[in-house]
DNA sequence: CTAGAATCATTCTAATTGCAATCATTCGAG
DNA sequence: CTCGAATGATTGCAATTAGAATGATTCTAG
């Protein structure tokens, strides 16, 4: 039974089956952060945002972690802040960058998500030595920006 | 000088960063699709839709591979079969289902694209050893859907 | 056999995202 | 110093995407 389909050379193929892992395995982390976030009245986004702000830093800074646009950020940083989760604060030493800081409930609501993202991750599966292992391998392709 | 902020716990740090690493892959391979797709006339999901149509295929099984839903599969595949590059064919043996079959042009364009998708892979700073090694790290994490 | 659940594709709508343009501020060459 | 380029954030708009609802077909328990 050979296969009729599929490219005759064997690294194209490795490649886009590689490809569709990534970002299917990207897509399972992104709905995993969906279910939670949505628990404490987040959307995906905001539970990303929320995830990545380990402290205080720039719009910016923000946004490469989302890796989205500046205008994305925005947007939802618009949404924490409503909320009462985000505050702009004046950069010190650069007038045009804002500061943005959690406020104690968006600290706490921060840890909260946490503790629901790190219950049942899709990553779990991995021992602690393969997690090392693929975040070196991940770290090696993603040095270029 | 200590961090003043980021996680107490190194787990959930450790956990946060491989997120961003997968995601920000994901997207730079999204990048790298679309820059080679637009050469040819192509959008991004136009391109990864190529590039997923190994043979023919039923419309459900394109969005699992582009790890999408089905509307968005949908569209594409409209968008591809107005460019004639791919033709809605009954399905053998299901009649809700149909089959999306590549024309030759659609083949042609697809063989193009993924000499060009090859060339300054974001992948290619891994050797095919490791390659290999991160497709079995993360196939053992994406196996659950 | 048959009725209800499930599946496949499509459509419609709303939300999300990217992209180009803009304003304010900062940097750097000369 | 100063002027043009670069940077940070924001806005408006267009394109992409997800999600729910629908219609047609298939599956399955009884």
């Amino acid at each position: 039974m050979g296969r009729v389909i599929d490219e005759r050379e064997p690294q194209p193929q490795a490649e886009r089956v590689l490809c569709g892992l990534i970002n299917g395995l990207a897509k399972q982390i992104e709905a995993h952060v969906r279910v939670r976030a949505a628990t404490l009245g987040l959307t995906t986004s905001q539970g990303v945002a929320l995830r990545e702000l380990t402290g205080p830093m720039t719009l910016r800074e923000l946004a490469e972690r989302m890796s989205c646009e500046p205008s994305n950020a925005t947007f939802v940083a618009d949404r924490l802040e409503e909320q009462g989760y985000l505050e702009r604060h004046p950069h010190p030493g650069n007038r045009r960058a804002k500061q943005l800081v959690l406020t104690p409930a968006g600290t706490e609501l921060r840890e909260r998500l946490l503790r629901l993202l790190f219950e049942e991750s899709p990553l779990a599966p991995l021992s602690s030595a393969e997690q090392e292992t693929l975040q070196r391998l991940l770290a090696r392709a993603v040095v270029d920006r």
